[in-house]
DNA sequence: TTCGCTCATAAGACCAGCTTATGAGGCGAT
DNA sequence: ATCGCCTCATAAGCTGGTCTTATGAGCGAA
């Protein structure tokens, strides 16, 4: 159970991305600032960690194994995760001195922000960047406060006293698990009657996603009575992966589970299950200097 | 630049997401086997590490705060990636005594393969599974020679001498960064003929990608010459993603990139760059056992 | 009051990873 | 040939972080 004992550390894995880029040990060190035998050290600890040989040495450099590779492969996953942690907690701990003060609803906050700063910081090395999450209306207090200067919501309508721009739009997907009836619908698409009488695995009421789906089913007799009602996404997800029913969610949240075939989309016709990603900012403030360069990623 | 001194380690985010579920940092403790005043200690370095508050303590309990709840989601995200990597090191470890002997071309293993390890060791917690990756033929060798009981390619055609099952379907995507001249097609496809005389950011010759791609453009004039001829995946995503030119990847090495924005799929229209994702086994010995139920979860 | 839960603090043990110093192997230029 | 430069490996010693055990304090219910 605990991961830590089989799983080599954040460090051990950049140090193995390292040595695959540069084709050596010591170059590899020197990029992460540390001796040449502390990496070679730690290559050979995480071999004998893993049970598997990762790099071939030789005295003219140190090329990655097949199995080398795939596991470079994998651990580019778990890097690339720790990037966007890092970049959403810099903005998080970030505060007043900061360049760009942000206020972003918690979805906004936890699946597309950390990638927008991580490529704004790569852009524009020397924003810093603060970050607020909340619900929409915190959002909009925090701008019309002056507390922030640009603003994500998703959502129907723009709050009032603010202007905005739709970045995107959040499709909600109605999801199975892949031994689920419904999972085999792709010709015959679920109907929103059939959508409406279904009990489903839920968030509970008031959140965001059974607002949408509420407003979308309700000439269609309404949401029925759900299967399962649950406080976070990551446990409808849960629930509908290991069966217990479809289930509603973000497109956001499942692409991962859609795309190792944990879960399968459900198609439905005849409703659009679909909210607007919006950028705000106060009325008649169009965003100027960094929060212009931020609204800029957001849209390509 | 070194991660790893600004974002926790897995011990303390697993930690932080067992203080989550538990709503208690004695029980999280008690989970992961270590004591309560370890636990305490680690949260608290943890927000001094990031300078934000995390858990909310009181006599009958912690909860996360709001920013303590966003931090826990982005680290669902880093030890997601790190069980993926735990499950896929493992099997390549498992040698000879597995219940299961896995052969897998490069592809599969990588983004598919440690989900299906995960579900696997779900439902049957007692498979000890095995690995090989390599290219088709390699797999077809160790299939025929009996040194694995259950392979996955991808192409064209079933190797000689095994039978096999389309279990899914890789799509070549074309993709390009959202501020190029491609990314704003989506009402007018590019064309077969457009996308043979653009010069593309590609694998090198001889890659699977580049063989579905050549043999699709083939009557249409083929593949003009590459902009940019790259060694990995991942070369070739960075330079799509720095606004090089288009690219042509596999769906599975994309999709974090199209749902976090950072790349734009371009509709192509009238030519099908697509390649089937097949198990296969050694001639009329369908899979039982551990590599039926294996199979079993890889076509749902 | 006492029990049971919560979390915090303190003192000491242990170990993983670092550094410096050194050696060995291969290749190419002088 | 041999010197110089690159590669990686090994050994010895320091340090710091994380664990443990032991203890205390706060709050609520029986």
């Amino acid at each position: 159970m605990p991961l830590t004992h089989r799983v080599p550390d954040l460090g051990a894995l950049e140090l193995l991305l390292a040595v695959a880029r540069h084709g050596s040990l010591g170059r590899a060190a020197r990029e992460l600032g540390i001796t040449q035998p502390a990496a070679s050290s730690r290559v050979r600890s995480m071999e004998r960690q893993l049970g598997v040989a990762l790099v071939d040495r030789s005295p003219r450099g140190s090329r990655l194994t097949e199995a080398g590779s795939l596991v470079t492969d994998w651990a580019r996953r778990i890097v690339e995760a720790a990037e966007a942690f890092d970049a959403g907690a810099q903005a998080l701990r970030g505060r007043r001195d900061s360049r760009l003060r942000v206020a972003a609803s918690m979805t906004i906050a936890e699946y597309l922000l950390p990638g927008w700063l991580i490529t704004l910081r790569a852009q524009r090395p020397d924003t810093a960047v603060s970050l607020i999450a909340g619900n929409s209306s915190a959002v909009a207090d925090r701008l019309l406060a002056g507390e922030a200067d640009l603003g994500f919501v998703e959502g129907l309508a723009v709050p009032d006293g603010l202007d905005g721009t739709v970045i995107g739009h959040d499709r909600l997907f109605v999801v199975a698990a892949p031994g689920h009836a419904w999972a085999r619908r792709r010709r015959a698409p679920v109907t929103p009657e059939e959508l409406a009488r279904t009990p489903l695995v839920l968030r509970e009421r008031g959140s965001g996603t059974r607002q949408v789906l509420d407003s979308a089913l309700s000439r269609y007799g309404g949401l029925s009575a759900p299967l399962m009602e649950l406080a976070s996404t990551t446990a409808v997800k849960a629930a509908a992966v290991s069966g217990a029913g479809p289930a509603v969610l973000s497109e956001l949240a499942v692409t991962e589970e859609l795309s190792s075939r944990r879960l399968t989309r459900v198609p439905v016709e005849g409703v659009a299950l679909e909210r607007d990603l919006r950028a705000v900012w106060p009325h008649a403030q169009r965003p100027v200097g960094p929060a212009r360069d931020l609204l800029g990623l957001t849209r390509g």
